[in-house]
DNA sequence: ATGTGCATATGAATGTCCTTCATGAAGTTA
DNA sequence: TAACTTCATGAAGGACATTCATATGCACAT
């Protein structure tokens, strides 16, 4: 048997109207193609789908049959095809994003409840368990952007710069480096070091400074949330270093000081990646618009 | 657009197999086919379906989409086909019944429980509000089954016997013409007569009896269910003429008696029309052979 | 790098089958 | 019965999906 949407189109046709002529007039077509339409589906299925007993062609069992399972597919077709149209459109679309940086939850949050809001028939997501291997993801199209502060020289594949920020040295008021303007690598030795639970060298602490300086801290202890490594660290029970826009949040406890890491300060740039063919994308363009404004206000605190 | 069917299995297809040569193999088409195929959907649609930069054939953002569709239709359109199939070799089909005999639900219930066991793909329904013109619906094919006692030679209609009856007379024990041995129409004079709530035509009683002796009674009152016209009879508060099957039952109240209308008695004759058609099919003649067996049970009384 | 092998793309030809045109048959209404 | 409407049919034409043959492109190994 060999049905196709045509012929669902039509016996749905035929229904409405109530006549092969009219139905023909509504599809374009003419009376003697649905005639031999309908006849070839009777002939390969073998069941009789109208009476032709009476002159203005009713349904008969099998055609109502028929009928419910056009009314049920044509709307799924028509939403794929409505689908598709919003995606050359620009309004639809997929946005995954994965995130290197750890702390960028905190930052991203708002941005897409922005985003939804202006782009509601694109179909957010934040991907999680790609933090490493994001850039291949992206490639693959696994994940439509990915922030990250590593940019590589990859085809196919642009950075946009989304803001700068700075990673500060945290530690309780009452800690001994607290007395110190400033923190250098060295200072880190025989210290309980709290990081997010990723790999060192996505850590700017271990990959601008101690790596480099061959320093070790006498623990690492890894936490998943912000919060909680701003508890631990306020009760003394490590230091941390993380990006002053994350600390400058006042929601977080306040029994902590920050220090500017070396003299000069280390100075970091997140970027959107993003593959070429996306990035021109009105709502891509869009997200990152908004990421910066919200950078802004973090700035600010 | 112009999204058909083959492109459905066509793209899950290839998700399936994760390859285009696997999957024309699958499809036993060739590999050129399905990648004209996909060209030409991508080329209307205006969406990329597929992931190029990799060699296995990846499926894009839209391409999920998609994918998604055909998950959900293809099983639908599978089904339609399936059922279908059922209808030519008979195992499926409609039985939509139609009954001009009022009384005829008490008989009729028990054997379409049968009925559903050994055709649970068979669409049983009764079809109320046709008590009249139920054979211009049998050949509409707005029903299958027409329960009729007044066979008509129609074109393409078969009127099978299901059993006899005798419209016999109900009265309370203790009314006066308790005492007659045979009921005859003059008795009905200044009677108050219980029917069913139907044409007069399609009574037995007037049909075969009153309305041929122009006897009129004095008062006609009717009641739905039979059960409500036996204990109207008991009660004293008419009289009535039912099927004697029907009165035959035990499980009604049993403070009347039941007299033969006339000296020689009234014989009638239940039919099963249907369309010649569907006449032969194995199920429709199972059912008769049921509906005859439950007759004889309710004989025996 | 260069080659080898696998996976997909492309172009022209072919054949299928859907549609149309023209007309006939059947049912409906007055 | 005539007139009209609605559907069916046969032959012809055309659109388009599939095939064959071949090219291009990517991946992996030497």
């Amino acid at each position: 048997m060999h049905i196709e949407f045509r012929h669902l189109r039509t016996i749905k046709a035929i229904h409405d109207t109530g006549g092969l002529a009219r139905a023909a007039d509504m599809m374009n077509m003419t009376q003697s193609a649905l005639s031999h339409q309908i006849k070839g589906i009777e002939d390969q299925a073998g069941v009789e789908l109208f009476v032709r007993r009476s002159k203005p062609l009713r349904l008969s069992a099998a055609g109502m049959k028929m009928l419910a399972a056009a009314e049920a597919i044509l709307p799924q077709v028509a939403a794929l095809e409505a689908e598709f149209s919003g995606l050359v459109s620009g309004k639809a679309g997929r946005l995954h994003i994965a995130i290197e940086c750890h702390a960028c939850f905190e930052w991203l949050f708002p941005v897409l409840e922005q985003f939804r809001k202006a782009w509601p028939e694109v179909d957010v997501d934040i991907r999680p368990g790609l933090a490493f291997d994001a850039l291949p993801a992206l490639r693959r199209e696994d994940v439509d952007l990915v922030v990250s502060s590593d940019p590589e020289d990859l085809p196919e594949t642009d950075f946009t710069p989304l803001f700068d920020y700075e990673p500060v040295f945290v530690a309780a008021a009452q800690h001994p480096l607290a007395a110190k303007d400033v923190i250098e690598a060295e200072d880190f030795r025989g210290q309980t070091l709290i990081t997010y639970p990723v790999d060192r060298a996505r850590l700017d602490i271990f990959s601008q400074l101690l790596t480099p300086a061959k320093v070790e801290p006498a623990a690492v202890r890894q936490v998943e949330l912000t919060a909680v490594i701003l508890l631990l660290v306020a009760s003394n029970r490590g230091v941390a270093v993380l990006p002053d826009w994350v600390v400058r949040q006042v929601r977080y406890h306040s029994d902590y000081i920050t220090r500017p890491l070396t003299r000069a300060g280390i100075t970091r740039r997140l970027y959107a990646a993003t593959r070429s063919d996306d990035t021109s994308r009105p709502y891509m363009a869009h997200l990152i618009r908004l990421a910066r404004q919200e950078a802004v206000k973090l700035q600010r605190g």
